[in-house]
DNA sequence: TCGTGTTATGAAAACGTTTTCAGAAAGCGT
DNA sequence: ACGCTTTCTGAAAACGTTTTCATAACACGA
């Protein structure tokens, strides 16, 4: 490994200026500038980050905890903070959780270890103290998640409204036999929507907490499984709303496999407007989550929260610019039987 | 930040003597050993891997180059890397190299300043010379890519079998109006692929080359556009065969949108087998690259560069143990006029 | 030619670890 | 009580940078 001391002595001058001309911190005088340029062309110097970010404490690098890298969602949020950080001359570093408190808690104490300048963080087996412990002071955006205590610092979106917005979409197509596939894991997301849900069914007057509804793993599989159970259990639905549209893509596979006619004689409803959502068959309505813009705001307000202390979502990051929002495409069709 | 330092001072003993109880790398008497670990209980005290870094000269970390993040291929194959590396306490930095020659690059660079113990590269823009330069002695496997002079630590597939087994799959179903949906760039990957469908098509008395063609960008939308554009220029194709299962997943919308009934009216066949391909429809048959697995062995072949110099894929290596496989499932019907 | 003010430069400290080396402490056989 | 191992322990060097501080070099007006 060639250091700066190898082009300093290369070039005939000491390593301070070297350092200068690297980081164009100082006027170095013409020879030697040329000399260390010349040394540094030669030897292909690449200066050391760690040693850098040893001195310097910070290491231009932005952590991330998703859940699983191969899920679509997640995928889009390391996009977004990718794309953020390196715009700033950032680079990421992701971790996975696994949805599982020990690792999530040993992924984010890591990139801590590693003097990351700022992470991201998107936990859900974690308990808000167990997280607040994790984070410890270190500059973080948690998303998709309101910790009582650090707000001002968190990222999340409004789960009801969001399941609300699904439901009220299927009633207005007619739909009242609707039925509710929602996730395993007890968590605040799935309650919301659920929540949600429930709200916009009373509205018409049917108990939404009544409703047929099934659970299963947050996956493609999860939803296929939760489909094929609850249609036999409720031959007389009429549309799904699943949790998000991984699961609702699993419907549409198991409403296929059940030869349904789509959409005419079902209709199914996401959440997050995914990518996959516009290549299923029909495609997918949902109600749009803004992930890749979720994980570029992060990473703004990490940069906030690095500038100067005061931290501030400022004008762009306004929650009401991420409010959910219906994205009308094939999936869900008007009942026949509509009435109004 | 808290020190070795401080819970040196605390514990009353010497920093030595803590990095020795941190690290176990030496027996340390029983009243100061708990001392110590009193102290960094009651400290929080979280070593700085970037200092370990340093002195070290190996960071524990996986770098890993893909093209973008949220692409499902690469998210399976960040999927397998973390995984592998996870299972030996390594962390994995991924950056995004865009398929430009700079980009990728300076992905490199950055990631070797990082002192990665190892990267995992997937580049398409830079040129053999340009990749051998920017990953210089750093352990490196290359995926997806045969570099001349490096082969050993190459992972690279037979591409033109993999065109070849999707054509000849199409063939048998009886399909010869067979269309080629390929990818803008001119890559040996496309080339390949392309070659093994001539291939095959010329083993049946059809000219490969002057079959019906199209390229566009190697996204679904890429896909969409191209196959929008085949089947105009010729509505008498009754199959196509795509670069990729994200370009046909394209294909199958642009079908779709068209009205044809799938798979009945048109036969629809990919490569790679990523997940998506399940929760389109009709399910994609497709030719199967194992990318998590590859993902895996990439970073278990970097652990060999590790441990000892003599490079080897070891028998569980054996690139036999990727060949292409044709997973038939429901994207491609047989055709009713075939005649055999 | 001398001060005086700028500007360019190098020496050295600092960052937080690990590791080497030498010395202190402790055990043990006599 | 003596030497001899063996076991623990701390001081100090090293890793590759950045940055502070002092000084050397230089220019300029008198």
């Amino acid at each position: 490994m060639v250091t700066i001391k190898d082009v300093a002595e290369r070039a005939g001058v000491s390593i301070s200026t070297v350092s200068r001309v690297v980081n164009g911190t100082a006027k170095v005088k013409g020879t030697k500038h040329e000399a260390v340029l010349k040394a540094m062309g030669e030897l292909n110097y690449q200066p050391s980050s760690v040693a850098r970010a040893l001195v310097g404490n910070r290491s231009s690098m932005i952590g991330l905890v998703v859940h699983d890298l191969a899920d679509p969602f997640f995928g889009s949020l390391a996009r977004g903070v990718t794309a953020q950080a390196a715009a700033s001359g950032l680079q990421t570093m992701t971790t996975e959780g696994q949805h599982r408190a020990e690792l999530e808690a040993a992924a984010i104490r890591s990139l801590i270890s590693r003097r990351c300048d700022g992470i991201v963080v998107h936990t859900l087996a974690l308990s808000n103290q167990e997280l607040l412990d994790a984070i410890g002071d270190c500059p973080a955006v948690i998303v998709n998640r309101k910790v009582p205590g650090i707000e001002d610092r968190c990222l999340w979106f409004d789960n009801r409204l969001t399941g609300y917005l699904a439901a009220s979409h299927l009633l207005e197509k007619g739909h009242r036999c609707i039925g509710w596939i929602g996730r395993n894991e007890d968590i605040s997301d799935n309650r919301d929507r659920f929540s949600g849900f429930c709200k916009a069914l009373e509205e018409v007057g049917v108990d939404g907490t009544a409703a047929p509804q099934q659970s299963g793993a947050a996956t493609a599989e999860g939803g296929y499984q939760a489909a094929l159970e609850l249609l036999k259990k409720h031959p007389d639905l009429t549309a799904i709303q699943a949790y998000n549209d991984v699961m609702a893509a699993g419907c549409l596979r198991a409403l296929h496999e059940r030869d349904y006619r789509l959409p005419d004689d079902f209709s199914v409803i996401g959440v997050d407007d995914v990518f996959l959502g516009q290549f299923v068959y029909p495609q997918l309505t949902t109600v749009r989550y803004p992930i890749e813009e979720i994980g570029r705001t992060a990473v703004r307000m990490i940069e906030g929260l690095l500038a100067d202390k005061p931290v501030d979502k400022g004008a762009e990051f306004q929650p009401a610019g991420f409010q959910p929002q219906l994205v009308v495409r094939d999936s869900v069709s008007c009942w026949a039987d509509v009435s109004g």
